[in-house]
DNA sequence: TTGTTTTTTGACCGGTTGGACAAAGCGTAA
DNA sequence: TTACGCTTTGTCCAACCGGTCAAAAAACAA
């Protein structure tokens, strides 16, 4: 009944998989699927491309392995999210870290918004299956904190929303952002952005 | 010293180039511009390849040609932010109006969103020279609101940011927002985006 | 060492793509 | 009617792209 088991990888296998995969990552978050080529990360992974094929047998096999290695990482921020803390501690927090990872994993960032701009031909199903139970379950966890008096009445799921617009821009349109910020203000950009979206996200901006 | 002059276009010119660029406009905002082929945009536009080869000579004219002609509608609601109205009714407004071009003109969001995830290569001269100024004056008409008390001490750049971030969000990601509001919501999605966003940009969320 | 498996590569293939071109069709003014 | 410029198309090409394959090279086990 069960397929007879793929023998175990070696060594060099994994190593050069891993490779590949960062290489890929470079290349496909910048070009996206179809705008990427084996050749291209072929060479960004230092090898020839039938090399490369040995190692993945078709440029999709890269590019699933790849995304959905990521969307466990990609997905941590909010599952950090403790019903048990203090909800203003917890929504800031989430912020936080996910400015960081803006600033840390951009490319990761990109791969995934690349993706769903074109309709998420092939991470729908991921996003369905593992996305959205994810949101349902934090969603009921911020209305519980909406009941204790501990936020404003506010829709859960538009509040995630703007969460990951605000902060994954910093990263998807981070050429649109130096551009519009000059060269003056250097790197400190991530932590202006988090500051100013704590007191966003806390206060508004209207007066007292 | 001066070029020839072109001839003026015929009749058939501008309605077969309208016709053109509406079909690319299509398929670039989904598939980006390595990821479309003149092909399709041919087909989409009721022509052979040839055809449309005759009215505009390369793939990167169509492109070039598609989001200049864009760009300037999409700054329009920035635009339209008056220093002598109320900042607060200006701000809500403008939120509304990204909305209302979030649900009305996605395809116009997800080709600039496509272009500048990608690095911005072929548009980054004009972000510098028509984005670029019209941010820095509108940045000092926000100041000046700040100055009058009618806001929160903020950064008006990063303000900027979060209201393209969340407004766009709509367009850019409107399908996994989809997948995740699932279809019990359906096009109501706009209304609540646009509710729950005046309410952030003005309140916060932190109780009084 | 020798035999075996894993890794690497050059050459190749069929399909696609952007674009050129010449010839044909069409509209219209003289 | 004729001539002329505008429009359309079939055909073609060279470059590129994803992927195959057989054979060489390297790694490894005995």
């Amino acid at each position: 009944m069960s397929a007879s088991q793929p023998r175990p990888r070696t060594r060099i296998q994994r190593e050069k998989r891993e490779i590949i995969l960062e290489a890929a990552l470079d290349v496909l978050s910048t070009h996206g699927f179809r705008g990427s080529t084996i050749d291209q990360i072929a060479e960004a992974a230092g090898m020839s491309k039938p090399n490369l094929l040995y190692y993945f047998r078709t440029k999709e096999e890269i590019y699933e392995t790849l995304i959905h290695g990521l969307l466990d990482t990609w997905l941590d921020p909010l599952r950090a999210m403790r019903e048990d803390g203090d909800p203003i501690v917890e929504l800031t927090g989430y912020i936080r870290r996910k400015i960081e990872m803006a600033r840390d994993f951009p490319r990761e960032s990109r791969i995934f918004a690349n993706e769903i701009i074109q309709g998420a031909p092939r991470i729908a199903p991921m996003l369905e299956n593992e996305l959205k139970p994810l949101v349902e379950e934090k969603s009921k966890v911020i209305r519980s904190w909406i009941r204790a008096g501990k936020l404003k009445r506010t829709d859960p799921q538009h509040l995630l929303f703007s969460i990951w617009a605000t902060t994954q821009h910093y990263a998807d349109f981070d050429t649109q952002v130096k551009i519009v910020l000059g060269t003056t203000y250097g790197e400190g950009r991530f932590e202006d952005a988090a500051r100013f979206l704590e007191q966003l996200f806390l206060h508004g901006l209207k007066p007292d």
